[in-house]
RNA sequence: GGUGAGGUGCCUGAGUGGCCGAAAGGAACGGUUUGCUAAACCGUCGUACGGGUAACACUGUACCGAGGGUUCGAAUCCCUCCCUCACCGCCA
């Protein structure tokens, strides 16, 4: 969330930036300001009794002591009589404060300067491609017919076991999956990301933390027998692993990846669109968190956009890389930039990560903080990308890479497959 | 799931109603000393929200797992929940 101080300051910016990312809500700013103005000075109010009653307890202990009891009772009579003018500022003071946090959690992060203006993906702006479109023969097919034809994905079988946007991967196809996460996970620990593997449930404290609760509640799965969630991406356990954490300026960046299935609910979407790979409900996916200092998540967000377009090039794939438009962007993120492939066979483009950096959105729900050199603490920036998931990638791996002889197997992921070529 | 014991600062650990935001030791950081390593000595060593300041200083309040309660006063007593450990049961 956004910082009130912040917003103070800077409240014209503010109004800008939200408008910019297409927010509608531009009062709720006013009420913030107004809620925190409110805020202080009940906690003045508060304080000030609050200092008052302790005198006199201490005193009353004294009193006590020494016996001297009517003293001591006109003490208690004092105190009883500024209780009973704190009870009320004291539950105003709790309704205001709760009042400031929900209203600021509605304000969504603010988008950079260099986000561009617009408010639907059409208006988003390319700012990279690469890789060529293959050319592909005239009975080239979509990957759910190559699934088929191979073996690789049962997607009716799945629909038995759990239900629609379950696929059961077969054979080559799951040891294909197997050979994407390994060696996605083998290219980050490469460039220094250290590997976890946390838990695929999460509480509400965790779901909170990366902006998943209390907004987006309907796009996870929810455990209610157990109070947990399922995991939409690997950023909601990895990136709370710091939460409430205090970490020294030497220990930044700290640089995470992790695999894991991600279940998302995704309802309301039909048709064409969701067929086969491009949409599920569980997928494969293998994330990269960075935490680090504030005056270097731009060039972090950086690294990191070259780092996946370093792996989407190893396997081949034509790619473009996009800058979100303000009106497309997340709603915690201030510069996101979309990876997409192109699918041959289906002639169109699929996104397969988004990289983003949140700046202090996410770390200021989370507490994830640095001692700066003057010793105070200060919130860290926070950044994640997908790198990468997998439903889509290999969606484009099958259809761009078939041919007469069968499919042809990226030479990087050869080794991990143990094949060159899927043929019949 | 059952029984028992616990949850205190970065760690260990004392504290069972007021003098406790909290002893002591360790770690860490800064400094002095030392030819190096090591050691010794001195100092610093929580967070949040207020007030205050140009910024410091200074100062108020809260926080001893979380949330309630008792009391003039709670780390300390009571209740609920969460978690950890040990043993038993079940189990990949």
């Amino acid at each position: 969330m956004l910082q009130v101080p912040f917003i103070r300051q800077n409240k014209e910016l503010v109004l800008e930036r939200l408008a910019h990312k297409q927010f509608r809500e531009l009062g709720l700013v006013e009420e913030v300001l107004a809620l925190d103005d409110r805020r202080k000075q009940l906690t003045l109010a508060y304080d000030e009794t609050q200092a008052k009653i302790k005198i006199a307890s201490e005193e009353i202990g004294k009193l006590m002591k020494q016996g001297l009891k009517d003293e001591a009772e006109q003490r208690k009579a004092t105190v009883a009589a500024l209780k009973e003018q704190q009870g009320p500022i004291n539950d105003q003071l709790n309704e205001t404060e709760k009042q400031l946090h929900d209203t600021l959690i509605r304000l969504p992060n603010l988008p950079a300067a260099i986000v561009p203006a617009g408010k639907t993906p059409e208006e988003n702006v390319e700012v990279k491609s690469g890789g060529d479109k293959p050319a592909l023969s005239a009975d080239a097919v979509p990957h759910w017919d190559l699934a088929k034809k191979y073996d690789l994905i049962d997607f009716e079988l799945g629909n038995k076991i759990t239900g629609s946007g379950f696929p059961v991967y077969k054979n080559r196809g799951a040891r294909l999956q197997r050979a994407l996460i390994q060696y996605f996970l083998d290219y980050n620990i490469s460039k220094g990301y250290t590997e976890y593997q946390p838990p695929y449930l999460v509480n509400a404290d965790t779901a909170y933390g990366t902006g998943q609760l209390p907004d987006k509640e309907g796009q996870m799965y929810f455990v209610g027998e157990d109070k947990l969630y399922l995991i939409p991406t690997a950023e909601v356990p990895v990136t709370n692993i710091y939460r409430d954490e205090i970490l020294k300026d030497s220990e930044l960046p700290v640089k995470m990846t992790a695999y894991t299935p991600c279940f998302r609910r995704e309802a309301g979407s039909y048709g064409k669109d969701v067929r086969g790979l491009n949409r599920v409900h569980q997928f494969d996916k293998v994330e990269v968190v960075q935490l680090v200092h504030p005056d270097k998540s731009y060039a972090a967000l950086d690294e990191m956009v070259a780092h996946v377009e370093g792996l989407v090039q190893s396997l081949g794939l034509p790619y473009r890389i996009l800058r979100l438009c303000g009106g497309d962007m997340g709603f915690t993120s201030a510069l996101t930039y979309d990876f997409e492939v192109y699918s041959a066979a289906q002639q169109k483009w699929l996104e397969v990560s988004s990289v983003s950096n949140f700046e202090a959105y996410q770390a200021n729900r989370m507490k994830i903080r640095f001692k700066d050199s003057g010793g105070k603490p200060q919130l860290v920036h926070t950044l994640n990308g997908s790198s990468l998931a997998l439903p889509r990638i290999l969606a484009c791996i099958l259809e761009n890479n078939q041919a007469a002889d069968g499919i042809h197997i990226p030479q990087v992921l050869q080794p991990y497959f143990g094949a060159a070529v899927i043929a019949n």
